[in-house]
DNA sequence: CCTTTCAGTGAACATCCGTACACCGAAACT
DNA sequence: AGTTTCGGTGTACGGATGTTCACTGAAAGG
């Protein structure tokens, strides 16, 4: 067995521990090609079980997929909450929540370029459960974004086009560090500049909205 | 041989016929799977030659990657010189841009969701080729953009992240059209209409922007 | 008319793929 | 102590993959 035991291990833990192991492989393998190429052979080679193994854990390769999908929104969701807490006057909140993102971005790479990487990619289950993720966290951000006194008079579709500008963006930014090149340092700097700016460019214009009159 | 032959036809319009249905199949293969698991037999299969055949059009798949590439930035140029035609105020000009883009996205939707699909896709080669076109086609507007009055004082900088605003949301846009449900009417409708608010938004937004110092 | 070029052929290759199946050994349960 | 559960093993299978090579037949060129 090459996933080596370890003491006192009971088996439930031990079957966690080798399904993480899965996970992690398999968003390190994501790193380089997309899912709908992810090879079962080589996720089991990386993590050091055989093919077969992998059923133990997933039914198919799909599931994992969606395991993969329901884990990385987990990490968006810390994100909103951490920004949610600090409650800013909005010329700061931009400032805010782009140095929340930036520090999401890097503890949690993976899995932000997972989700940019395949909310428009080959698999049409994984596709659509990104995008039903990501219906989920524009609401939980229209919602934010009703409670600020400057916008509440908005209605449901002005709040929509600027929760789902937001959302762009910030898939955007996390798509722009999937390459090799991101790991040049002042490319990230650059990243993360150019979506503050951005982000304060469409705050100047929710400022200056006129609602719409439907 | 499966691709007939046609009366009077040379050598040369017959390759370059062949040609264009190994592109065409690709881009209708490219509907379902993402580029790095396009199978270049399946590809053969559709087109109608044998697998071998598709070597004396391409030397890789990655050279018939980076053909797409370069014949989806083509229409994107059509696109950049439609809407120059038109010299319009600012104010319609949003909507006679995302009016063309519309249109665009009708004609060529096999090109624009490569476009989308690819941007983070899985394929190296083929990123860096979009990323880098992306970037010139930013460019362009950038310099469309210089030439308005109300912002002519604007720097780099400042015309930077409203280009790449602007960018992001027709990326994404496309991306909106690419999995079934693209198909319902309705849905191609409510995308262009959140479009064009976005664009609206960014464009109050850049009305009210102060330069960046630097 | 004779020669060259070359798009498309077809067989053969080694390699990788997902998964079905019977099996094992230790932890968990009674 | 005896039995069951179950994570991981190893073999084996049929099928799909990209690429090689020598070949063909008709169009192009002399």
């Amino acid at each position: 067995m090459s996933i080596e035991g370890v003491a006192g291990e009971s088996r439930a833990e031990r079957k966690e521990r080798t399904r993480r192991a899965i996970l992690d492989a398999a968003l390190d393998q994501l790193a380089e090609t997309s899912f709908d190429s992810l090879s079962l052979r080589q996720l089991a080679k990386a993590v050091g079980i055989v093919p077969t193994g992998f059923y133990r854990h997933f039914a198919t390769l799909e599931e994992l997929g969606l395991a993969l999908v329901e884990e990385s929104f987990g990490t968006l969701r810390e994100l909103i909450r951490e920004v949610r807490r600090s409650d800013l006057v909005p010329d700061l909140l931009i400032d805010r929540s782009v140095e929340v993102l930036a520090e999401q971005l890097d503890a949690h790479t993976a899995h932000y370029r997972f989700i940019a990487r395949e909310r428009y990619g080959g698999s049409a289950v994984i596709r659509d459960a990104i995008r039903h993720e990501l219906g989920l966290f524009e609401r939980e951000l229209v919602t934010d974004l009703a409670r600020m006194p400057e916008i509440a008079h908005w209605g449901a579709a002005d709040l929509h086009v600027l929760a789902s500008l937001f959302v762009d963006l910030m898939v955007s930014a996390s798509g722009e560090l999937v390459g090799p090149r991101a790991e040049q340092p002042g490319r990230r700097r650059e990243v993360i500049e150019t979506l503050r700016n951005q982000g304060r460019m469409i705050v100047v214009g929710a400022a200056g909205w006129q609602p719409l009159s439907s």
